[in-house]
DNA sequence: CTGTTTCCTGAGAGAACCCTGAGAAAACAC
DNA sequence: GTGTTTTCTCAGGGTTCTCTCAGGAAACAG
């Protein structure tokens, strides 16, 4: 522990899927959240009162209660609680979009974890400023700013496609750490992706062939367990 | 914390539908200002008591007292007070005219949000001087003028159209910064636009005609992300 | 050393994404 | 009302990206 002040958002999962919410806790108390759980508007609302949450994932298709009514009635509450909201693809986005032009966000599923930690962390950087300048990551002489999606080693720029960024930034957030290739898929991949795992090997080849090739290698492989980034031995 | 003199603005939003406050005030959350809402006359002439607001954005079509009544009683009590009037876009804009004749303003329904924080921060300006020069924005050689409205970029006026100016503050407001093609979508267009996303694209076309024309090109796709604007990387 | 497993990477098909011209519809000016 | 400007829709086509597959390289076990 570094002060008292270091301190774990709190963020509530409300969504009637039971799969879903195991699916986002699971991926939010690994990235040390701290994380409850709630299946209906109204349990969301009572969970509210009694762990008073920074930030509350809410799905908006729920029967009873939907999102968006318990979204109104936490604003009338005059909380002013994050929201990120959850929605179909196809579903109209318009009444989403009168919701979200705060400091609010919507994902349409199926989504990706790694981008949902993403837009958590990037709507609690706002609310909470301590956390600012989080968005760039650091890891040896590379360089990767979340805001304007930049990627720079020892003065280049790196062009990245969006997948490659989106592994790229998983791999950073967990630097030193060794994470396996289904870990990666179930990260960065949306949750409902059916392939095989092959295709973490080839984004990982194009990766190292834009990044490594400006230094020291920092993209390692552990056989038989995954990759890490980290600054090499010497 | 800078000087105990950066002050946030605070602001009263008055209107009777829910759903329109509900947007404002998260709008306004979002860029810092400090925000209390009112749904009615009665209500509104209240909190300017309790609340001294800097600013009022009022709703004329309001049952009751209307907002033209607000006005009123507030200027009859001595207050200097700002307002922002909001009127159906199909009402006699003759009787609003009379009353912004000072530094006040308004809009018609619906507007887009990124339209509303500009008229708003615009008024404060002329009240509060300390954010004056603040309605200048560059971008390498290129500069935005929200007073005058003038756009020039190496010496050249650029003539924008209403929306492509907006688009172009937009962009300019958050440089450096990658915005999405739905972000954009909420913030520059009205709030009930209905329409899909490929309108971002032939606007982001006609301003690329337009201004990347005189020089090294500035707006910049991040494909499968969004578009920003930047002093490009030799 | 040999066989086995794991990983790397080139090639390519299909999909997704983006740009832009053309024109209809709406707003505006006179 | 007429003509002009602006906004918005639509679709074609070019480009880039995603993902699969397969052969070969590297690491490991015995």
């Amino acid at each position: 522990m570094i002060t008292a002040t270091e301190t774990t958002a709190r963020i509530l999962v409300v969504d009637d899927e039971q799969s879903i919410t195991d699916l986002i806790a699971m991926a939010l108390r690994y990235e040390h959240f701290a994380v409850q759980v709630a299946h209906s508007g109204r349990e969301a609302l009572d969970m509210v009162e009694t762990f008073s949450p920074d930030l509350v994932v809410l799905d908006i298709m729920m029967p009873g209660i939907d999102g968006f009514e318990v979204a109104r009635r936490l604003r009338n509450g005059g909380s002013s609680l994050s929201v990120l909201f959850l929605t179909a693809r196809d579903a109209t986005d318009d009444k989403v979009r009168g919701l979200t032009l705060g400091g609010d966000d919507y994902m349409t599923k199926p989504f990706s974890v790694e981008e949902l930690v993403a837009r958590i962390r990037a709507i609690l950087r706002r609310v909470q400023p301590a956390e600012a300048a989080m968005g760039r990551m650091v890891v040896a002489d590379l360089q990767l700013d979340e805001d304007t999606h930049e990627v720079r080693r020892a003065g280049h720029d790196i062009e990245l496609t969006a997948t490659e960024f989106k592994l790229l930034r998983y791999l950073m957030l967990n630097a030193r750490r060794v994470l396996s290739k289904d870990q990666i898929l179930d990260h960065v991949w949306n949750y409902d992706f059916g392939g095989n795992a092959n295709i973490v090997e080839t984004y990982v080849s194009y990766l190292r062939r834009k990044i490594d090739s400006l230094g020291p290698p920092l993209i390692q492989t552990v056989r038989g367990v995954g990759y890490t980034i980290r600054t090499p031995r010497d």
